[in-house]
DNA sequence: GTCTTGTGAGTAACCAGTTTCTAACATCGC
DNA sequence: GCGATGTTAGAAACTGGTTACTCACAAGAC
């Protein structure tokens, strides 16, 4: 006899009426059920059992087509629409599918959050979606709460430790991961040849000349920033140096300063956004693009393109791989195997951003 | 590339470990009976009925505590969670808001997309999206497949018309309207004053000596796209050319050549991104900006700041609106009213995209 | 004219919780 | 000592569907 009882002492208004008391869950049998129509409204309305109704409203061939009619036309007559909770109950499914991502202002994330978003709608599904604001102990909460209230999960890029995953992952199953690879985790994985992307930058720049690189890093938790990173440190014959740096304009833009004094003819960004921001950052400080300094990105969002000059970067198939983690998901979902792991190799697009080392 | 799935699909090798039946998550010892803990199991092992163990999970306090905390061992020892879908149905609520947009590919939705989902994520809810494409059919039967999937709606810039969305209002309740205005409409809305928007914009180009005005005119179903331009038209003293445009970098892009064209001395974008795109159209064709064209743009989006010139626009509250909204949803799920509509006053960022029309 | 077979529809048992009603028991007042 | 009162906890009804099982009835086989 609790419940919120207790807040409502400053209100005491605006409850011009009530009209209908909605319904008491707890039942009793009124004479006028009234509110939202129910199967049994429905089966009583056309003189059927609610199995009838049932069978109608699914689509059963075994039921005799006069008989579904008048089914058909009670419930049309009493706007009845099958409650969704209840058939979640019965069948077992919710029907849902849920995407949990680090950040959802990062336009990575929104070619797979639309990937997944269309693919769900064409399926008849709906779409969940979490943010877990890159804390990896908040994903992982977030990812068994969206798991729940769903069939089945999208990861997108998770930043918690491999090892927290695979212990949860028959919880979470069936689920696919994208944008990291986990070994010996039980999901199919679409991932990112980071190392291929960034050799395709390295060879673009070294055979422009460049030998004095800055590296723009990105988030300290994101793996792709790992791989990327470990890349570039493997590359022979770079003198490199890092930068701290994040994964948004801001970040790329505040870290111009500090290229400039560390003196590297090319810098490569962790992200698009980074580069974008860096290159505005130049621009102010009078440094010449790519004349003083080459810049390069990572993913070709669709800004990239209209950088000034245009961002050199690497392409990687974003919407692609929302409809592919779809389809993984449907067959793991349908008890079948979700296929092997891909790895995408990004695509180097050269665009105005890069030239010659200055001699 | 690889080929993900074209070869091995039909392999019958040995397969001795792959556990194709879903085996039951919960049975590590001892032979229980399969399947996740269910309230039942739990009553059982605890011996107690299902209502108590009911009582103890929802905290009631009249249980006796030592009973209480056997329950809750037996919880425990069981790994049991009670099942998302059982509550919905008893207690008739999801637990969720639905938010339906019609891009989500759009820096102006992701804005409301991340206020909503970080309130939705405080207040322990889910947060269900979907995207119309901006189909006004397509539109209407999401959000009422959203609606049903959840307690409360966010509809953002819808393109159905009016009428519609008033018949159907009561289906879709509640819920509210961001970024648009319905009149009769009985849900609350929060949107953006467009004509005071381009008021300051025309103020701005007119007192730096601009006549001559083209404008990139949005999506034909933008309510956003009408306003805007009805604004113009009504400005006093203004060389109007409309040019049919969209909403992305791309259109914008495209629109170059025309804006060249027509002879404008200033151009008003519909939003910030065809603003940027014509940016970079007219660099390409050597029009220099500010010097023979001036730009302006719509929504302050985060690039908008990293274009070159950095973009003169106005700015709107887009994560402001995502907050507000979940606020007027929460107040209306509790059966509070939905407050006052609001209308935004965007402010004008003059930036270096704008300067004196050429004489 | 029976026996078998097939078909359509109803009965009732689920799904897994929540909540009302009720009964047993302890406590208290007179 | 006995009735009145107050706690707990259980029984059972309820949320609104789905579906295995069953049964009545009709058609086809012999």
């Amino acid at each position: 006899m609790r419940a919120s009882a207790g807040d409502g002492d400053q209100d005491g208004s605006a409850r011009e009426e009530t009209p209908v008391a909605p319904v008491r869950p707890g039942g009793r049998r009124g004479p006028r059920p009234a509110g939202p129509a129910t199967i049994s409204r429905v089966a009583e309305a056309a003189g059927v059992s609610r199995a009838t109704v049932s069978r109608v409203m699914n689509g059963s061939p075994t039921v005799n087509p006069e008989l579904a009619a008048r089914v058909r036309a009670a419930a049309e007559e009493l706007d009845y629409e099958p409650s969704v909770a209840a058939r979640r109950l019965a069948l077992g499914r919710t029907g849902t599918v849920a995407l949990v991502v680090p950040d959802l202002a990062n336009p990575l994330f929104q070619g797979v959050l639309r990937g997944l978003s269309q693919a769900a709608g064409q399926a008849g599904r709906q779409l969940l979606v979490a943010e877990s604001d890159e804390d990896p102990e908040e994903e992982v909460i977030l990812a068994l709460e969206a798991r729940r209230n769903s069939d089945g999960l999208v990861l997108a890029s998770p930043r918690a430790p491999g090892g927290r995953l695979r212990a949860l992952s028959d919880r979470l199953a069936p689920f696919v991961l994208v944008y990291r690879e986990i070994p010996d985790l039980g999901a199919p994985s679409l991932s990112i040849d980071n190392a291929a992307g960034i050799g395709e930058i390295v060879a673009h720049l070294t055979g422009l000349g460049h030998r004095r690189v800055a590296y723009l890093a990105g988030p300290a938790g994101s793996a792709g920033n790992a791989e990327r990173l470990a890349a570039l440190r493997a590359a022979p014959g770079l003198d490199l140096t890092v930068l701290p740096c994040g994964s948004m304009f801001d970040h790329g833009h505040a870290a111009a300063p500090a290229v400039v004094e560390c003196g590297a003819s090319a810098v490569v960004g962790f992200n698009d956004m980074v580069a974008s921001g860096v290159l505005t950052g130049l621009h102010e400080l009078d440094v010449r693009v790519p004349g003083e300094v080459s810049v390069t990105g990572f993913d070709d969002i669709p800004f990239a393109r209209y950088t000034t000059p245009p961002l050199t970067t690497v392409s990687i198939p974003k919407s692609e791989l929302g409809r592919q983690a779809c389809e993984r998901l449907w067959a793991l979902m349908n008890g079948e195997s979700g296929g092997y792991d891909v790895r995408y190799r990004p695509r180097l697009l050269v665009r105005d951003s890069t030239g010659p080392a200055p001699s």
